[in-house]
DNA sequence: AATGGGTCCAACCGCACCGCA
DNA sequence: ATGCGGTGCGGTTGGACCCAT
């Protein structure tokens, strides 16, 4: 269902995600946060542009996100508001709770997609709540929202396989760890394409000495 | 059992936006 | 005003899985 995993010619990792990789990227932002996703990469250990790891977490990593069925609330608050917004992926997603972008913009084409000719779905047992779902969209929106951003809240969702996560400080830009962010030389343009390895070309195996991979010091800065 | 088409979703890519120097 | 770096968004794609034949 996944990409194979390959290098590019700069080196960087594209592909499917290792559970090495996943623990590493957790690991790091655990502790550090995430200040600079074009750096973060180079501090974790892994061999992958900033902008996959920003994907990876956003989508599949970070705590609280809720996988698996759709309910019939969701469907209708995807509905409704692609109704009014139109693609508006990431705005949908603030209203609903546990699922990014990404993961509705999926279902929209896959499920509801056949819906939206000028047709909801059909009515459900769940009308009512439905309702009130839907003035508070219109609404006090706001309400909602504050619900759906407050990621480090104790609700769960890992009834699903989901990575599960101990509670987790996603904002650690004080964190003193990173100030040595700063200290780094300076990297070039181009920055989600950017390898953050040198270009001294070292070869995939250097970069993924898969054997001891989890099990010793990883790279070689 | 083989196979071929459809479905689904994780991941990639390009671009727009924003803040800052 | 402008250029650049960093980030986020939306469209697209690769390929595993599912299912009918």
């Amino acid at each position: 269902m996944v990409r194979a995993p390959y290098f590019d010619k700069n080196g960087i990792k594209k592909g499917a995600w290792s559970e090495e990789e996943d623990k590493r990227l957790i690991a790091y932002v655990e502790t550090h946060g995430y200040p600079n996703w074009r750096q973060l990469p180079k501090f974790a250990g892994l061999a992958r542009c900033g902008k996959s790891c920003r994907l990876r977490w956003m989508n599949y990593l970070r705590p609280n996100l809720k996988r698996g069925n759709y309910t019939q609330k969701e469907e209708q608050i995807i509905m409704d508001l692609h109704k009014k917004h139109g693609n508006k992926w990431s705005m949908i997603a603030e209203h609903l709770p546990g699922r990014t972008d990404n993961e509705i913009k999926n279902y929209w084409h896959s499920h509801l997609k056949k819906f939206s000719k000028g047709n909801q779905i059909e009515n459900t047992p769940c009308d009512e709540e439905l309702k009130s779902v839907n003035e508070a969209i219109s609404g006090d929106s706001h309400h909602i929202l504050e619900s759906s951003v407050s990621i480090s809240s104790e609700t769960s969702y890992n009834e699903d396989n989901s990575p599960s996560f101990s509670s987790l400080n996603l904002c650690k830009e004080e964190d003193s760890s990173v100030a040595s962010w700063e200290t780094l030389d300076g990297f070039s343009s181009n920055f989600w394409t950017q390898p953050f390895i040198s270009e001294n070309a070292l070869s995939d195996q250097d970069y993924f000495p898969i054997s001891s991979f989890g099990t010793e010091p990883f790279f070689l800065w």
